[in-house]
RNA sequence: GGGCGCUUAGCUCAGCGGUAGAGCACCUGCCUUACACGCAGGCUGUCACAGGUUCGAAUCCUGUAGCGCCCA
């Protein structure tokens, strides 16, 4: 009693949050030990991006985990949530770079890398801290104590091992990309850092004339008339008739006089544009490298520098401003006389979004990953991926996103893993620049000096390598003219080439031996290797690596990876991957190969690919977009309960998940729509519907507002999962309320009455139904049947009949331990899904009904969170006594619209009467105490001679017919409208059917049973027209 | 240009071969001692369009239109 009295009216998400949250923590019940005496259960988290805080697709995606890796803790597994974080390295560099910037009008290069780094570490540590904030008040049960990020230690140490095992192997090379150019920066950036403008420029015409035919011109247009220097074809397409003579005829570039071959390619050229021939620049367009790609013989010349000024191979134009050059070329081209015209023209141009300056596509060094099969009997990255895939050891679900997996490996292309940045793993890659015509100075053939430089050079490193104790750790390659490559395993292989770079570079071009090791030691490098790198440098690689490479490796990585540590070998391969499509080829794929490659084995069982969140108009969340939601807004509006519930109930199998987004009026708390106009910040004003007071709508709004307060952003969406938690929680209270004098006993099901039977026949088949969803990832199926079950049968329906065998000192025993049952079995369902509820009613209910169950009672354990996962008898399952409580629903149903449709008030009980069979009867009779409170009936008579009365509504069920008195009350008018219109129903339904049954192909070709089921309808109908077309004849 | 998904009640979405469902909104009663974040009841649909397969199609196939995402 004074329990139930502490609990509140409402469920209390933020009291239950606080409290549980330090609990949990302190008990540490994320925490997954190596336990061989029980199955392990793994999901790792995909790393939040330290660049920012989480948003509500964070919110979906840990949700998921976290009710998979609940659901399985009950089940006895051994549930490793593995957290952390990723570094993200570009897009956090970016974002600490611009906040410097702002702040102090400082570029990296002003800071220099160390510096940088330094700043970009403090950020990491404060987002970090924020994002596993935001992980814990999501409720995710992570092993906190295994928290990893993708550059520390562990992390790193797997970094290093795999680029160096895949650099010894040979899948690692060095070769040339077109990547987008920020000529500001001088950085590259990635596509999704850029964005398209249309802005004005020119379109120009030229002419170049044949090398052996002068006064022959082939004419095309271009946006870029400097990228001419760069020039090495112009392509026709191979059926275009006006140009077919010239194929592989050459052409001479007036500017600088360099002949460049006429080729045909169908892919580039397009005879109907223009004049159908395309200059082709492969070093400074997409388009045209590919080109170059089918066509390799037509090489390419990169024209510019890092700067954006013309290069030396620009010629007279060297050193010219990209746009300076362009007006240079062009006068020089129209002085020359082969510059035929201009016009003016809006050009799609592509920007940064880091300097919003133009981007130049730009030909640079960079390190990949090859993917392709390869002929040494080395597998192919891509191939093994794909395979773990078709042959089911990967399953994909929904499977159609296999097909886009597949589909994007199937391509095979190497993979870039190089990026200009200070922020990541450092490539661990020595440049040696080698002296390849050392002999041929003393009269050896060129290609054999470079033969034998490469060969010295090899041999006088491992020499240096065994002398320095790393000779396993470091890897060399020097397959490739004056370039040669070394990479370092460990630290110490790191610092011993590091300290020889230093000695060396000091003495380039020199003759002098060593100055750093001492004569007499071993490291100092035979004079032969001195000799190959006399005249070259020897640097360390500037580039790091590709964040994804780093995440490729998660998997592993976070368990400890290459350390066969026992984490390694027990959590891996983990279970479960969730995440969103965007990521299927960036993350997915590789974290397979590296996977395979690493430890062949795959990572991960199955990967669950959820929906992605957008706003009401179906557009994607962003800030910049103003219709984003945080989080922690809707936990603090709504609880972290109903934010999972909901997230749980929007995840379907195809749907993308809309959710309208409303202002939160901050004068009077009423949610105001945002509309598309409000976004983008370009309504800064709004009033208030309901108190008419002004706010400024939520936006990247870059300060506050002196004049009007900002309003905080919520959604409607959540208020079902609030609801619903509230309803449990006071369905709970109700409980508790009621169960003074409760005592625990074994119980004999089959001999309850049929209401027990009927509710416990019910739990049985949710909680079956529940796991075998879960075990399909049909979240949203979990959030209906757990909600439908609680609310329409539990609580409407069991718990409304309990209250009348509460009253009865006979009765109340069975009631209280049927309720107690089958509330601890719901909080067990729910626990997964809204834990914090499930903690708050597990902990009140230990201190009534300590000891609960069905048929044997047993002690609860300390909390929801541990407590085993429910399974029941498969014979409670009872489908005769579920019709039998449909039946008594339908009566009560029929009696209560009978009671609305005249506003029959609550108190005045109505006289019932069903005429019906004498086992029906029976049955219902058993009822009759449920039939009476439910409805609010006076007199209740069943049976083949029930009386119908004078006046009265009627219904027509299966099997039985009631009626309702209604002496004094009726309407017959509204009666007879009623009839008629389910006259008019049956009727077209008995004709439906009967059509179907005199179509003879249905009757031979569908399945007899049912032919059977439809024959019997058209008996009942046809009796049930009857009966209703008689009880309407009386009323007239 | 290629691929994938979506189009069902006013709104958000389930259903995916055998008489169209839920939540919200709306209408009518109810502050009935668990819950007004609630209770009881009601209203609402050529299941985008056109063909086809089938005894039977919202459900399978083909095409069209619109919307969205991914890849180039």
């Amino acid at each position: 009693m004074s329990l139930a009295d502490a609990l509140p009216k409402h469920y209390d998400p933020k009291a239950a949050q606080e409290k549980y949250l330090d609990r949990w923590d302190n008990e540490q019940v994320g925490h997954a030990d190596v336990d061989p005496s029980k199955k392990p259960f793994t999901i790792v988290i995909p790393p939040p991006n330290v660049t920012g805080a989480l948003h509500m697709g964070h919110a979906l995606n840990n949700t998921l985990q976290d009710v998979l890796i609940r659901w399985r803790r009950m089940q006895g597994r051994s549930a490793l949530y593995m957290p952390g974080t990723d570094h993200a390295g570009i897009a956090t560099q970016a974002v600490v770079e611009k906040l410097i910037f702002s702040q102090e009008k400082k570029t990296r290069h002003d800071l220099g890398r160390e510096k940088l780094i330094e700043r970009i570490w403090e950020w990491k540590a404060k987002y970090e801290a924020r994002i596993l904030g935001q992980l814990k008040r999501l409720g995710c049960s992570c092993d906190w104590g295994r928290t990893r990020f993708t550059l520390d230690d562990v992390c790193s140490k797997a970094v290093r091992e795999t680029f160096f095992k895949m650099f010894r192997d040979g899948y690692i090379y060095r070769g040339k990309r077109l990547v987008n150019w920020d000529t500001q920066l001088q950085t590259s950036v990635a596509d999704d850092e850029t964005y398209v403008e249309d802005t004005p420029g020119g379109f120009w015409t030229f002419k170049y004339p044949l090398a052996d035919a002068p006064d022959t011109f082939i004419r095309f247009s271009t946006t870029r008339p400097e990228t001419m220097l760069g020039d090495t074809a112009v392509c026709v397409h191979p059926s275009d008739a006006r140009y077919k003579s010239l194929i592989g005829k050459k052409l001479r570039i007036p500017l600088n006089g360099r002949e460049i071959p006429i080729i045909a390619d169908g892919l580039l050229a397009d005879p109907e544009l223009g004049t159908g021939c395309v200059k082709v620049t492969p070093a400074h367009d997409p388009n045209d490298y590919a080109c170059w790609t089918r066509n390799p013989h037509i090489g390419m010349i990169n024209i510019l520098n890092p700067d954006g000024t013309i290069n030396a191979e620009g010629g007279e134009f060297a050193g010219l401003d990209r746009a300076a050059a362009r007006e240079a070329v062009v006068a020089k081209m129209e002085a020359l006389g082969f510059f035929e015209g201009r016009e003016d023209r809006m050009i799609p141009l592509k920007y940064s979004d880091r300097s919003k300056s133009p981007i130049e596509p730009f030909l640079s060094d960079q390190w990949f990953v090859k993917m392709a099969d390869r002929d040494d009997g080395k597998p192919g990255l891509a191939q093994m991926a794909m395979d773990a895939v078709t042959a089911g050891k990967v399953k994909i679900t929904p499977d159609r996103y296999a097909k886009s997996y597949l589909d994007w490996l199937t391509e095979k292309r190497d993979w870039c893993i190089s990026r200009q940045l200070y922020w990541g793993h450092r490539i661990p890659v020595w440049h040696f620049t080698l002296d390849l015509l050392h002999h041929a100075r003393n009269g050896m053939h060129e290609n054999e000096s470079e033969t034998r430089v490469h060969q010295e050079f090899r041999e006088a490193l491992a020499a240096f390598a065994k002398a320095a104790g790393i000779g396993d750790e470091i890897a060399v390659h020097c397959d490739e003219g004056a370039k040669a490559f070394v990479c370092a395993k460990t630290h110490r292989a790191e610092s011993e080439l590091e300290q020889f770079c230093k000695v060396n570079n000091n003495r380039v071009n020199t003759d002098q031996p060593p100055v750093y090791y001492a004569d007499n030691d071993p490291r100092k490098a035979p004079s032969d290797l001195i000799w190959a790198i006399r005249h070259g440098d020897c640097i360390r690689d500037e580039d790091v690596l590709d964040t994804w490479f780093s995440s490729a490796l998660w998997p592993h990585s976070t368990l400890g990876w290459p350390e066969k540590t026992p984490e390694l070998e027990y959590f891996y391969p983990t279970n479960v991957l969730i995440t969103s499509r965007d990521i299927i080829t960036l993350w997915v794929a590789r974290m397979v190969l590296t996977g395979l490659y690493n430890l062949g084995e795959v990572p991960f069982d199955d990967v669950y690919i959820h929906p992605k969140i957008l706003d009401g108009f179906g557009e994607s969340m962003s800030k910049s977009k103003g219709n984003g939601v945080d989080p922690l807004d809707i936990i603090d509006r709504y609880g972290t309960d109903a934010l999972r519930f909901t997230m749980v109930h929007m995840t379907t199998e195809t749907q993308d998940a809309r959710l309208p987004v409303a202002n939160v009026c901050p004068h009077c708390d009423v949610l105001v729509p945002v509309k598309q106009e409000h976004m983008y910040m370009r309504t800064k004003k709004l009033a208030c519907p309901a108190c008419k007071k002004p706010f400024r709508p939520g936006g990247p709004w870059p300060t506050d507002d002196p004049e009007l307060p900002t309003a905080k952003q919520a959604s409607e969406k959540f208020e079902p999962g609030r609801n619903f938690a509230n309803k449990l929680w006071n369905a709970s209270r109700f409980l508790l309320l009621n169960l003074e004098g409760y005592s625990p006993a074994a119980v004999d099901v089959a001999m309850l009455p049929v209401e027990d039977r009927w509710i416990l026949s019910r739990l049985a088949a949710v909680t079956n139904e529940v796991t075998g969803h879960l075990e399909a990832f049909r979240f949203s199926e979990v959030a209906r049947l757990i909600y439908d079950f609680t609310w329409s049968e539990f609580c409407d329906w069991y718990v409304e009949m309990s209250k009348g065998r509460l009253k009865d000192d006979a009765a109340r025993p069975t009631a209280q331990r049927v309720l107690a049952t089958v509330l601890d079995g719901i909080v067990r369902l729910v626990q997964p899904v809204m834990p914090f509820l499930a903690e708050s009613i597990w902990e009140a209910l230990a201190t009534a009904a300590p000891v609960r169950g069905m048929p044997t009672p047993t002690a609860a354990g300390p909390s929801a969170v541990t407590a085993p996962w429910p399974t029941w008898p498969a014979e409670w399952i009872d489908n005769s006594t579920e019709t039998r409580i449909s039946r008594m629903q339908d009566l009560v149903r029929f009696v209560r619209e009978v009671r609305n449709r005249y506003q029959v008030d609550l108190k005045a009980a109505l006289d019932v009467s069903v005429k019906c069979s004498a086992t029906v009867a029976a049955e219902l009779q058993a009822l009759e105490p449920f039939i009476r409170s439910l409805a609010g009936i006076g007199t209740c008579t069943f049976g083949p001679d029930a009386p119908k009365p004078a006046q009265k509504a009627s219904h027509v069920a299966g099997d039985y017919e009631a009626f309702v008195s209604l002496v004094g009350l009726i309407d017959p008018a509204k009666e007879v409208d009623r009839l008629t219109k389910q006259i008019a129903e049956k009727t077209k339904f008995l004709a439906a059917t009967k059509a179907k049954l005199s179509n003879e192909s249905f009757v031979s070709r569908a399945p007899a049973e049912l032919v059977a089921q439809q024959r019997e309808q058209v008996a009942v109908l046809e009796a049930q027209i009857a009966a209703l077309s008689a009880n309407l004849e009386e009323l007239r």
